[in-house]
RNA sequence: GCCAGCGUAGCUCAGUUGGAAGAGCAGCGGUUUCGUAAACCGCAGGUCAGCAGUUCGAAUCUGCUCGCUGGCUCCA
């Protein structure tokens, strides 16, 4: 007999008996066996402690999604012999598989794989798994020329190497499974997608399949309503509907052109920018689209980028549409001699740079080819980079919060450890650089993942990324040293001890790009920005056109204290112009009938809230700007 | 750029095996004067993304181009 504490209690059970005698409750799949992952087919040798893992947890959906893709993979081999198949893991949201197929998948196929997993499932195929020496198990993938699968053992460092087995279909795994096809109780097959191997642009391109399972299947249809509400708030939607913008096919992709709710939204954005800027110590510079190939060729730009530059032959040279604004804002700095009591020198820009994005990446207003940057570039002493990069944290998270974001993630890139030849700098610059970066990040008490290898050639750098409505991550911030700039303009300022010494430089965009942080906008207030963004503050509408005076006097009013208004004094029922003014997703309408004009009030309602009541327009006013005012 | 799918009126979408291009909303003209999310009648609106081909006949089939969507790669 042997011990067994679980869940705080204690029992005995027999030597060697399995996980799952001891356990009645279908809702577990899988096990962790003193904090080690196992099937729950694992026999029990020793005294140990136990947990049990079921769907709820995030590590248990891991493997059940991870089962649901074998399964998808059985399907596909059964239907598909000849597919040969390469990985199959589960991801944030479900799973996926990646097959090389003769022929690519159509929707119509992943009908045939849904029906055939389906059967499978009925089965109820045990997972079995099986440990086999590494050489054994190159020559039995070799055998059954799955080419994909002799690459992926060769690099797995150890001597043993598990399978899992259902039947005669066996994949390279290292599981832990459910115990049988039967557990997984409903799935979607979601999208047909092209995936390079080992996601190498230089590799055979595989047919990738998503999907999702779900041990319920309200959970799954609640998953699939989700998908659908996100489609609601695309911003690509909102934006047609609420007349925000166009990108027009004949006037080239990438490139928005702002109807006036949008820009005047745009417009808001960039002045709130300003004051926050000029407030902290930002001098604003302004510099043209275009310049010589020649500057781009010094930034070394050219040499990197300029499969991605829009260029101009111009007589006899060429010029480019920027890219970016640095060289501009250098530039500038070195129009004359720079002291140490200059520094450091903040210049930022709201800048339209141009930027060929590959066609298959653009994506609405989130990724574009006419960007507007809030670009700023930071010239510093050595001394001062934490304070300056605490200094940029802050006012970006001041800015975040204004616009109501609270859902981001932060990265830290680094250089990777293997390739430094890749990067430009010293060893002492890059630790320089990241030890100034985790200290901003530490003294503001944000939490990042450390990406190593992630980093520019250049410098390291801190990206915050926004989400989109389906919870994809874009970056807009982004905090990045430059170690190839300074050196190639000799940025300099003079030091107290009378030598000329290399400045500092800080490039950083807190919105990243307008075009995207504007699309994130979209998405996370579903079209219905607060009051100080939108583009029409207050609808005011008479009932009937009896009231069209005190309602045109009301419109005035309003008017004169700055307030974006419409009167709405169509010859439609007051519904229908409510109804308009909420799907324009006013912040608020006011109404006038009989009673407001005899008793000198208004009627007010707020944006899915609705009519919350009558009262002089004073209050209105009052309400606001209180509303106004709230969210600094 | 690569893989797959899609492109019909301003918007959302029907359109069967190739056989006379449709609806709702929006727009315009009337009627209606109404109390918190869609009044009624009428009118107009399309080179079915573009070009070429197959066919007696193409929105429908084929090829190419452009654009979009979902991924992959990329994002200075």
């Amino acid at each position: 007999m042997v011990k067994v504490k679980l869940k705080r209690k204690n029992f005995k059970v027999e030597k060697d008996s399995r996980i799952s005698d001891l356990i009645t409750d279908k809702k577990v799949i899988a096990a962790l066996l003193n904090g080690k992952l196992c099937d729950l087919s694992k026999e029990i040798t020793n005294d140990c402690q136990l947990e049990l893992i079921n769907f709820s947890s995030d590590i248990g959906k891991k493997i059940y999604w991870h089962s649901a893709s074998h399964i998808m993979a059985m399907a596909v081999k059964s239907l598909f012999p000849k597919a040969k198949y390469a990985i199959g893991p589960a991801i944030e949201q479900g799973f996926y598989y990646d097959f090389d197929t003769k022929k690519r998948f159509s929707p119509e196929d992943l009908e045939k794989i849904e029906k055939k997993m389906v059967e499978i499932i009925a089965k109820n195929i045990p997972f079995e798994r099986i440990t086999m020496k590494k050489e054994a198990v190159i020559e039995f993938f070799n055998r059954r020329e799955e080419q994909y699968k002799v690459e992926l053992v060769k690099a797995i460092p150890d001597p043993e190497v598990s399978l899992y087995r259902n039947n005669d279909f066996i994949d390279l795994c290292a599981g832990p499974h459910v115990p049988s096809t039967g557990y997984i109780k409903t799935f979607k097959l979601l999208s047909i997608a092209g995936a390079y191997w080992r996601g190498d642009i230089h590799q055979s391109m595989l047919s990738r399949i998503y999907g999702i399972a779900f041990p319920d299947n309200k959970e799954l249809k609640a998953y699939l309503k989700k998908l659908e509400e996100a489609k609601q708030r695309d911003h690509r939607r909102l934006g047609t509907e609420l007349e925000l913008y166009s990108i027009f096919e004949e006037a080239g992709s990438g490139l928005v052109y702002w109807h006036p709710k949008g820009a005047l939204v745009k417009r808001l954005i960039e002045e709130y920018w300003l004051q926050e800027h000029i407030n902290a110590g930002y001098l604003i510079v302004s510099t043209p689209h275009i310049a010589r190939g020649h500057l781009w060729h010094q930034s070394g730009h050219y040499a990197f980028y300029h499969e991605h530059m829009f260029i101009l032959p111009v007589e006899n040279e060429e010029y480019i549409l920027k890219p970016m604004n640095c060289p501009g804002h250098i530039l500038i700095y070195k129009s004359k001699v720079r002291s140490y009591k200059d520094l450091p020198l903040k210049y930022a820009e709201l800048g339209q740079v141009y930027r060929n994005e590959l066609s298959g990446t653009l994506h609405g207003l989130l990724r574009v080819r006419g960007i507007t940057i809030d670009d700023g570039h930071i010239f510093c002493q050595p001394s001062q980079i934490v304070d300056e990069l605490c200094k940029v944290l802050e006012l970006t998270l001041k800015i975040l919060k204004k616009f109501g974001f609270d859902h981001y993630k932060i990265d830290l890139s680094v250089r990777g450890q293997h390739d430094k030849e890749k990067y430009m700098g010293s060893d002492e610059e890059w630790i320089r650089a990241e030890k100034g970066l985790v200290s901003a990040l530490d003294k503001m008490n944000l939490e990042y993942a450390r990406k190593q290898g992630e980093a520019v050639f250049y410098g390291p750098k801190i990206d915050i990324k926004l989400l989109d409505a389906l919870g994809r991550e874009w970056q807009a911030t982004t905090i990045q040293f430059d170690f190839n700039l300074p050196k190639r303009f000799k940025i300099e300022y003079m030091d107290k001890d009378g030598q000329h010494k290399e400045v500092v430089a800080i490039h950083r965009a807190i919105y990243g790009s307008l075009e995207r942080f504007i699309g994130c906008l979209i998405e996370h207030y579903k079209g219905a920005f607060p009051l100080w963004l939108s583009p029409v503050q207050v609808v005011v509408m008479p009932i009937t056109n009896k009231q069209n005076k005190y309602a045109n006097k009301v419109f005035k009013r309003l008017l004169k204290q700055k307030l974006r208004v419409e009167l709405n004094d169509k010859s439609e029922k007051m519904n229908y112009r409510i109804r308009e003014a909420e799907v324009q997703k006013a912040p608020y309408i006011i109404i006038v009938g009989k009673r407001e004009v005899d008793n000198n009030t208004v009627s007010v309602r707020k944006h899915s809230k609705g009519d919350i009541g009558i009262m002089k327009l004073k209050d209105f006013l009052n309400l606001i700007k209180k509303d106004l005012g709230g969210n600094d």
